[in-house]
DNA sequence: ATGACGGAGCGTCTCCGA
C-alpha cells in the first residue's frame, strides 16, 4: 500500500497538478491539507474519475484538509474531538478516516505566527489535543498514523540555517516538546529519503528562488504506531512536484508499506 | 534547468503562510 501526504496549497489553484500527480504516483491515500475550500466546493467528481473517494472537511478560504482514498473511506471524523479554538473560531484542521485497515488522520497543525503571538499558544493547545486524540484512538488491531503539516521542524538539521531561525516559531523547545509527547503516546517519526541533497526537505518558500537553493524545511511528517512503521517498506520525498508551473510550496511525502 | 511569492475574497487591497 502507498500512503502519501501533501500540503496541496489550495486544491481549487493545484487541481490540475494533483490530477496528474495522482496518475503518476498512483498512492492508495493521500492526505491533503490546505485545501482552502468548503466541504460544497471540493471538486469530488474530478477524483472519483481517478477512481478516489473524499473524505473532507473545510470550512472556507483558510486551513481545509482531506483524504483521498481509492481503498475505502470508513469511520470519517471532522475535527479533533478535543480541538480547541482560536479566538472563539474553529478551524478545519483536522479528519481522521479509516482507509484499507489502517486508521488515519490528516492534519494541518496551526502555524503560530511568532512565539509572543496568542497563535502560538493556539499552537501548543492543538498539539494537545492531537496528542489526546492518538491516545484514545491507538488500540491493539489497526495500523495508526498522522500525516501532514505540523509547522514543526523536530531538529535544528530539518532546517536549511538554523541560524536564521533565532526566536522563530516550527523549531522552538515547546514545539518540539510536543513533538516527543506524540512520540512518547506511541508513534514515531517516518523518515523519508530526500530524492536530491542531503536533507528531505518538504517545504520551500515562492520567495528568492528558496526552492533552487534548497533552502527548505521539513515541516510535513508521518508519525505512525508501531504497526505502521514495522509495515514501511519505503519513505520519500516526491520533490519532482515541487518544480514546473504553479506548484504547492509543499512537496508530497510518500510511504509504501507491506500490510 | 528547479528560477526571483502566491492564494482567496464583496477584492484594484488585505490577510495569511513559515
Amino acid at each position: 500500500m502507498r500512503i502519501a501526504t501533501w500540503n496541496v496549497n489550495s486544491i481549487g489553484a493545484r487541481l490540475p497538478r494533483v490530477l496528474e500527480w495522482l496518475e503518476h504516483a498512483r498512492p492508495d491515500v493521500l492526505c491533503l491539507q490546505e485545501t482552502k475550500c468548503t466541504d460544497e466546493s471540493f471538486p469530488h467528481a474530478q477524483f472519483a474519475e481517478l477512481g478516489y473517494e473524499a473524505a473532507v472537511y473545510g470550512l472556507g478560504r483558510w486551513n481545509g484538509v482531506g483524504v483521498l482514498s481509492r481503498v475505502g473511506i470508513e469511520d470519517v471524523t471532522r475535527g479533533l474531538p478535543t480541538e480547541p479554538a482560536f479566538e472563539g473560531e474553529t478551524d478545519a484542521r483536522a479528519v481522521g478516516a479509516t482507509c484499507g485497515g489502517i486508521r488515519l488522520w490528516s492534519v494541518y497543525v496551526p502555524n503560530g505566527r511568532e512565539p509572543a503571538h496568542p497563535h502560538y499558544e493556539y499552537k501548543l493547545r492543538w498539539l494537545d489535543a492531537l496528542r489526546e486524540t492518538v491516545t484514545t484512538e491507538l488500540d491493539e488491531v489497526r495500523p495508526f498514523a498522522v500525516l501532514g503539516d505540523f509547522n514543526i521542524a523536530p531538529t535544528d538539521a530539518d532546517v536549511w540555517d538554523i541560524s536564521l531561525f533565532a526566536d522563530s516559531t516550527h523549531v522552538t523547545d515547546p514545539e518540539r516538546k510536543a513533538l516527543a509527547l506524540l512520540r512518547d503516546a506511541g508513534l514515531a517519526d517516518v523518515f523519508p529519503r530526500p530524492l536530491k541533497h542531503e536533507h528531505p526537505y518538504t517545504y520551500w518558500d515562492y520567495r528568492q528562488l528558496a526552492f533552487p537553493k534548497n533552502r527548505g524545511m521539513r515541516i510535513d511528517l508521518v508519525y505512525g504506531d508501531s504497526r505502521f512503521t514495522g509495515a514501511v517498506t519505503d519513505a520519500y520525498v516526491d520533490r519532482e512536484a515541487r518544480k514546473g508551473k504553479g506548484p504547492s510550496d509543499h512537496a508530497p511525502v510518500v510511504v509504501d508499506l507491506d500490510v
